[in-house]
DNA sequence: CTGAAAGCGCTTACAG
DNA sequence: CTGAAAGCGCTTACAG
């Protein structure tokens, strides 16, 4: 059995209190006494055991992160700047996952109230608003992305596509494209929806017609059968914007497979900018979204949430912005000759 | 304040310690106490303390799981196998990053240990065999993957990259290949060393010539590098292994900033078969890695340790396999000559 | 600067 | 089938 305070006590020669003090960095402790309860701390190999403290202070350390689903990379960074934040201030971080399922996305909200995280941010849309209720009501702050108005204990990130949108679809314009498809993410989903229409009417404004406007869920998979059925009318667009990366992902090797060459036939826009969009050939437009930035945003939006005393709810802005990707011209075309000469010549191009 | 089993007690009319049986599901109690202690528990949206629990349980429902860091995506799927697995038995998982940083190992070390975790699953290379010691000091089984051999405490699962090495080589071979270079990963890691050692072998065993044979951190930018020496020496490869599919995405983005066609020129072999090998270009031809497997054996392997009475190690074996990818001759040919007609006719081909 | 004691919210033999 | 009581391992006023 693992040793406890008690023991460590004995040890040194003191009291558990004096054990607890010396380990919470109580400053009314002697030199000489820390010392010694320090040493049978090493001698005893001694740890604390995190559930008793946490139930002793009434108060857990916990800071909870929930997400849709830890493979998606769009995650990734959200969870570092989340967690950086958290560690920085002696804080834990409760990583929960609903992988999009109403069973699972049950059992986190439990486990939030169970585990008396102090706040949480919300990183997907399959928390609904009843729920975000049951856990203000219990007293935890909560932050979120969803567009929602800032309330008790409720502060909202938006993140600002707007800018990053206009971005895109100025350059889009200025490359002279006329007939622009949209991809949206999944029509329950408020962000996708959002973006969609500031899509339609940004294209709209700028004399570019949005046809066909349809949705995808958020993976390559579905993507690329969302594809299908924009290259397959007559009349197919020069552009597809697309609601992430990974369903540009998914229309990339829809087109490719399709015979259809990105970009020189049909330009494809994302939007993240995950770590992967730039290894995928042709290295992929899209509007960049901070996600560091929001894993940060986020614990400091709740951290300042628990420390007003009415906890007011704050609203924040997230800015976005175009990344334009394309290959180095010199590469490309030095490649292509090299393939047009192993085509010519018949050589070897086995793996072709 | 949240409500405490005492408070849900006195609305049900029945004592803390009836409650806390109803909770737990002791099947002991009348059909009419259940009911209405049910019923208080939800009229006053009442959730156990899960610190309270564990520390009166005495032992926590929690298991460990080590990896790197989140961002690679290597271990997504490990996560994944290893939570489902966990939580289908009603355990909690904690998951803890080193992020490659001896301070934070450390403090994932002490977090295992003061959480009190049953067993942890270490999937990386991060915790040296002092570290693997102090956890089964303190009773916590542990699950390796680096080759040590099965202690009390410990089992090892040893990934049998042998298989999808030799297939690749013979992959290769057959292709014609003469000279392969090899980027393994970094030489502190055991096991890219060993699956560098299997290289080299299997190499001149099949009368291939491995050269040269250098090394790379597990990430793009450093393959970039690392590939930088090969091709600038006079006798190039013509093929290269790989100590991970990051590595061969970081060799492929160089290799073509080189001007080097892939696979034309030199072929690329991967390790791992993460998500997106098949979405660079040319598909990354791999050695698959089952990682939810991965996950899904750790946790039975923790459990099975914990059950025997003499806690003896055991091991246990992964295979892999060769995944050989290439683009549709016919979809990539039709590429090619529609980039040809455009290259021809200098047509604008504006984002080549 | 330090100790004795109460208390955090649960669980579980023990007794009935 | 149910309750009173002890105990899990800490922390922290309170007192000195």
């Amino acid at each position: 059995m693992a040793h406890t305070m008690h023991d460590v006590a004995r040890r040194a020669g003191v009291s558990p209190a004096t054990v607890s003090r010396v380990l919470s960095k109580n400053p009314y402790i002697s030199a000489e006494t820390t010392n010694r309860v320090l040493s049978a701390v090493k001698e005893l190999h001694y740890h604390r055991n995190v559930h008793a403290r946490r139930l002793a202070i009434g108060k857990s350390d916990l800071f909870g992160l929930v997400i849709s689903e830890i493979a998606n990379p769009f995650f990734s960074e959200i969870i570092r700047g989340f967690q950086s934040a958290a560690w920085d201030r002696g804080f834990d971080v409760l990583l929960l996952n609903t992988e999009y399922n109403p069973e699972r996305t049950q059992s986190v909200v439990r486990k939030l109230i169970e585990n008396d995280v102090r706040g949480v941010a919300v990183m997907t849309s399959s928390l609904d608003s009843d729920v975000i209720q049951t856990l203000t009501r219990e007293g935890i702050a909560v932050v979120l992305s969803n567009l929602s108005a800032p309330d008790r204990l409720v502060s909202n990130i938006t993140i600002d596509y707007g800018r990053g949108l206009s971005q895109a679809i100025e350059h889009i314009a200025s490359l002279g494209h006329r007939r622009a498809a949209v991809i949206a993410g999944p029509p329950s989903n408020q962000t996708a929806a959002n973006i969609a229409t500031a899509l339609v009417d940004g294209l709209k404004q700028r004399g570019l017609d949005p046809d066909p406007v349809t949705h995808s869920a958020y993976n390559v998979e579905a993507a690329a059968e969302a594809v299908k059925a924009i290259v397959s009318t007559k009349r197919t667009p020069t552009v597809i914007f697309c609601g992430s990366d990974l369903i540009a992902m998914g229309v990339m090797v829809a087109l490719e497979q399709a015979g259809i060459d990105v970009p020189s036939e049909i330009s494809v826009i994302g939007i993240d900018d995950i770590a992967f969009s730039y290894l995928v050939r042709p290295p992929l437009t899209t509007i960049r979204v901070p996600r560091e930035d929001l894993g940060v945003t986020s614990f400091k939006a709740l951290n300042k949430l628990l420390k007003q005393k009415r906890n007011r709810g704050d609203e924040y802005v997230i800015e976005t912005e175009l990344v334009i990707r394309k290959s180095t011209a010199a590469a490309r075309t030095s490649l292509l000759r090299k393939k047009i000469e192993a085509l010519k010549t018949g050589s070897k191009l086995q793996n072709l």
